[in-house]
DNA sequence: GATGAGTGCTTCGGATTTCGAAGCACTGCC
DNA sequence: GGCAGTGCTTCGAAATCCGAAGCACTCATC
């Protein structure tokens, strides 16, 4: 449960996946991820790296570490079924409101 | 990106997983995901209907749409994962700080 | 039919988290 | 030196989350 929770965080998995594609520098990743905030994606990063899902190499730059390209690897079949939710969606369309991306977040 | 910023909610995750297992009500729902805020799960709830992932069954009870017992599943692996990575904490305690339920909550 | 317990759900003040603009120290480059 | 890019920090405002309280309703039990 523990697991759930960690993944739980805003940013969180999406922070996974961006670093599963390739190591990347701070502002670079954050960039990446919708210009998130950087006060937040250094939290991201300092929990994750306590969790041993991701390091820092020698460059500087940002990377998963083995355990954490598990953990990526393991988001494959969210990422297959998205897709599939997609479609879904794009078949019937409600009258409003998505659940995901509805406006209600704050990107200013 | 927009199931990553879907699951990427609090509780979200516990929620779909708390569900999977059976159909649940409100109260008893609440009680599976640690007590979590009503208000919140209310929210939840509501998301999880508008991205037809959950219904409320003829007898009033919380359940997965087929399209949710889908993504449940892809949760599987992540599940899987999850126990290599409490092993693999259990074997390399850091001097503290675990990532994961690190007191940063606050459940009062 | 009153009482009590259980339900789904809402309200609301306060604690916590997220945001984003700004800035700091440092490195390389012209 | 001046300029650009980096990782990272600070901080006030906005959004989110929390949890106790309560409402309307159902269903037994008295």
């Amino acid at each position: 449960m523990a697991a759930l929770d960690l993944f739980g965080r805003r940013w969180t998995l999406r922070i996974i996946w961006e670093l599963g594609n390739e190591p990347l520098g701070f502002r670079l990743l954050q960039r990446r991820c919708d210009g998130m905030s950087s006060s937040v994606l250094q939290q991201r990063l300092t929990e994750l790296q306590e969790a041993r899902l991701a390091e820092v190499l020698s460059d500087g730059n940002y990377t998963l570490t083995p355990l954490g390209h598990d953990a990526r690897e393991s988001l494959g079949p969210v990422i297959e079924w998205s897709r599939r939710w997609a479609a879904e969606l794009a078949d019937a369309p409600p009258a409003a409101a998505e659940g995901a991306d509805d406006g209600r977040h704050n990107r200013s």
